[in-house]
DNA sequence: TCCGCTTATGGAAGCCTTTCCAATATTTAT
DNA sequence: ATAAATATTGGAAAGGCTTCCATAAGCGGA
């Protein structure tokens, strides 16, 4: 039924090695030859049968992402990068998208028993400590990309150093009291964030006052306030509205663990009669489209970069057949908009 | 070196046959044997190997799905709809994002020239004339998704009715100069979303003015404003602001063609002091999240059942292999919220 | 116990490549 | 012109699974 290379090499009055060899571009072919294959080929419309190419080889030209159901700018350019190196490396991209967190264990295991890639992106998502034995042992190359992982290699920005830049830029600016809003704090961005900020805190002699720092997960429990693991605008306006409680205690700059929490707040802050950012700076962290647009700084992470980068290990992983694990950390950018200012002015 | 279905036959003590029926469920073999084979599958930890699978049953089990580069909550609720009818399927999805247009055709020619999908979901793009015969050729199923198409199935919105509906709604809500915001007037649904509100005009008696319908490729060809095809939030902004200038003349109502460009044409409307929906009542299009957060009227397009149906109807395809071409049309809903209101109140 | 029918089992053939090795053609060096 | 070295070529074997057909086992009735 469908045309095979014996089609073609009968055809052309060649082996089919001789195809095989003028198909995939071989030296050790001669150049007549190669056109009489070629011609060969055109002429029946022969397409090579893709799986049998990838039994033989046992190379598949796919990689697997896992990531969870979150909208968003980051997802979006991370994917912009994945994309736009595996292209180059003719690679195609499965994607699996996971709402619950036991949805992963069910897709690894899936992907455990049938090798259906030739590498797996863990995005966003902390791997369960026995499922890494046993991507190990499967020989599966892995890389994690926005968490840290000491026994995988992965790829994140710098958390913590990215936090501590953003409220510098606030202490810089003449600001003592400085509030933070973050998403769920089970969270490992979230968890680093908070020590960048802490930390900026302490060495400029500032008290972190507990009441000033607000999470998701203080808040009610209702979906949309919980949506995106806490990252979410709704909660960035409730967290503000719950700070603007505190009357004159209140803080005089909010760093947001994420742009769209941020986004929240400055609505929160509008909305109670505040101005940005001279009753209240703002600044926050990705620095997803919207940010630009409504004039909020922020810490940008290279989320295009990140996907790229991604991609290269997996694939340098894939082709050196290497166990060697590697840490990566990519450095955040202050981009500067008009939601911070001077204090006081 | 891995291990086959020979070693786990040879280990059980039965033919390779019957560890591939007792792998696959076939009702044709003894509990009794199907146990033994299934321990010996443990013993050994035998996985199956997908690719010679694929080649012997001809069924690769993945479906392709194209589409452009944007950003936001329509994307995301299509991928839901359709990651949830694949799971059930048991298919991979394997995703291509297209930034240009011409990387469709390049994409096109790879996945015709190398069968490596059972199937293709097209979505929100235009294919060229002359694929659709080669994809027809191929006998490769396609869907094509958010956009209309009469050589190949397809499954849209009724844009045409949805425009026409939300139209309807403000003038119902006594308004009588009621404008129209677009993105770039070449993409299908933009044509046919004007299509309604002319309609709906019309049939009221309102005149349409021109100077009332602003779309994205009539402003600056800034990247930012081009950018989503010219749905976007800053195309809104702008389009809004140039109504505001006409003073005295402008429109008392909008229609944008999404909530994006309903979200920029509000602020611009803010910026300018006018209140919602007193001043200037908005509807949009879509539904996203940040409709609901800011109260905007829209019309609501079902875009997780979308992706459902996409899938559902691309399995359908591959199943029965039939030519057939089914044109299938989802209906939007009203979601009134409160930049809509009475007019003149 | 034997026959005929049904159910279970073994394994060759087929799916379509790539790869490797032996065989042949061509070129180069002498 | 000829041996030696090199460039091409042909096609068997391998890759691991499903499927189909022939064979064997099991079973009920006479």
């Amino acid at each position: 039924m469908s045309v095979t290379i014996y089609d073609v090499a009968r055809r052309a009055g060649v082996g089919i090695g001789t195809v095989s060899r003028a198909i995939n571009g071989s030296p050790q072919i001669r150049p007549e030859t190669k056109q009489r294959v070629m011609d060969a080929i055109r002429e029946l419309g022969y397409t090579p049968h893709t799986m049998a190419k990838r039994l033989a080889t046992k190379r598949i030209g796919i990689i697997a992402a896992i990531m969870p159901f979150y909208t968003g700018h980051f997802y979006q350019e991370l994917l912009r990068g994945i994309q736009k190196s595996l292209t180059e490396f003719e690679y195609d991209l499965l994607v699996h998208f996971v709402d619950k967190p036991e949805k992963l264990n069910a897709y690894l295991d899936r992907t455990l028993s049938e090798k259906r890639c030739d590498g797996l992106l863990v995005i966003s998502m902390d791997i369960p400590e026995e499922y890494v034995d046993q991507l190990q042992n499967a020989r599966l190359p892995v890389v994690v990309v926005d968490r840290g992982h000491d026994r995988l290699d992965c790829i994140q920005v710098e958390n913590e150093r990215g936090a501590y830049l953003a409220t510098q830029h606030l202490i810089r600016f003449g600001h003592h009291k400085i509030g933070m809003i973050s998403g769920n704090r089970h969270s490992e961005p979230a968890k680093q964030r908070y020590q960048g900020y802490a930390r900026a805190m302490r060495e400029a002699g500032l008290t972190v006052k507990p009441e000033w720092f607000i999470s998701a997960d203080m808040l009610e429990t209702t979906p949309k306030i919980q949506q995106n693991d806490g990252f979410n605008i709704h909660a960035g306006r409730v967290a503000m509205k719950r700070l603007l409680q505190m009357g004159e205690e209140r803080p005089t700059a909010i760093f947001a663990a994420s742009d769209i929490l941020a986004i929240g707040a400055m609505r929160a802050a509008n909305e109670a009669g505040l101005r940005i950012p001279d009753d209240l700076a703002v600044i926050g962290f990705d620095d997803i489209e919207l940010a630009d647009y409504l004039s909020l700084t922020t810490m940008q992470q290279p989320m295009y970069e990140m996907g790229k980068m991604a991609v290269d290990r997996i694939m340098e992983k894939i082709e050196a057949e290497t166990e060697e694990v590697r840490q990566f950390r990519l450095t955040t950018r202050l981009i500067e908009r008009s939601s911070t200012r001077q204090a006081g002015r």
